[in-house]
DNA sequence: AAACCCGGCAACCGCGATGCA
DNA sequence: TTGCATCGCGGTTGCCGGGTT
């Protein structure tokens, strides 16, 4: 005999979770730690299979994830990645700290898509689609010009970059070397592509002074919370002694050093607790984590 | 103001890989 | 070694909110 079945699907509730629910898997998560997705539903008081516990908490409720929409060097690293790793969307997730794999799915699939149609670029190949209308500018303005070449990050020189011991098992839709760069350096697209890094400006990404980040102090957090932490194996996660002087803007410019308790992240666990009004998803506050209250 | 349309995103589904008994 | 449960991934669905008619 094998294992037992991870649920009976039988009286197991599914669609949208509820603060309550929210709520009991944070706490139980908090206090054990994540081990056998299967035995959590039941021991955490949840009508749920663990699959759906552990989608839950890793697309939404894990405490190191980035809120908001991809930098632009998020969406550049994106773009590349796919280039060489294809639909391999938890490879493209793991080099993107804080983000996850559903949620670089669906921005490629709701906007980076888009944008590469819109400038020519088929986003399977990443080639040139053979019908693309190229548009030309007449006024090509200088700064973009030099964004051309970081659309396409050098992801290989990236550091935390690793190459995947099955390169050479390249899906479908990758290549050798990144298509848009190519396509870029033998100007086959360039006109184009003053438009696009138009778009692929990030307006939208508040700015956030650097007075208001919050860094809880590491002896302000309880054992089991340090104990939670290590139990995530958190990437990247430093607590750099100099972040209440760093501008968050240094973030969008290293994505990859992304510190756990950033504003987004302290803001995104304010939801978590008072149920009263707002988003019904609430649970928790960051004093909560703060004073190890869970 | 109501109906309709559309985009974004959370969650589900199914499958392959992995590992346990 | 084999069978089966579990895990993790990628594709897809369906709901919800905002915009348009």
């Amino acid at each position: 005999m094998g294992r037992q079945p991870c649920c009976d699907k039988v009286g197991l509730k599914k669609g949208p979770w509820s603060a309550e629910e929210d709520k009991k898997l944070i706490n139980f998560i908090l206090t054990n730690g994540q081990f056998c997705w299967r035995t959590v539903p039941k021991l955490a008081g949840l009508l749920r299979c663990g699959k759906s516990c552990r989608l839950r908490w890793t697309n939404y409720l894990r405490p190191d994830l980035k809120r908001g929409l991809l930098s632009e060097d998020e969406e550049k690293m994106v773009i590349d990645l796919h280039a060489q790793l294809g639909n391999r969307w938890s490879k493209i997730a793991s080099n993107l700290p804080g983000r996850t794999d559903n949620e670089i799915k669906n921005h490629w699939n709701t906007h980076i898509k888009k944008k590469l149609k819109k400038i020519g670029i088929d986003p399977v190949t990443h080639k040139p689609l053979p019908n693309a209308v190229v548009q030309t500018q007449t006024q090509p303005h200088q700064p973009c010009q030099e964004q051309h070449q970081k659309l396409c990050l050098p992801v290989n020189q990236d550091p935390k970059f690793e190459p995947e011991s099955d390169h050479d098992k390249e899906p479908e839709t990758s290549f050798e070397s990144s298509t848009l760069t190519e396509a870029i350096e033998d100007k086959t697209i360039t006109p184009s592509f003053d438009s696009i890094m138009d778009e692929f400006c990030i307006d939208k990404v508040p700015i956030i002074e650097s007075n208001k980040i919050l860094v809880p102090h590491a002896s302000s957090t309880s054992s089991k919370s340090s104990n939670f932490i290590e139990d995530l194996l958190l990437p990247d996660f430093e607590l750099s002694p100099n972040n209440e002087n760093n501008n968050i803007n240094s973030n969008v410019n290293n994505n990859r050093s992304m510190a756990l308790w950033d504003d987004d992240f302290i803001n995104g666990w304010d939801f978590l607790v008072n149920d009263d009004g707002g988003d019904p998803r609430i649970i928790m506050d960051s004093k909560s984590w703060n004073y190890g209250l869970f």
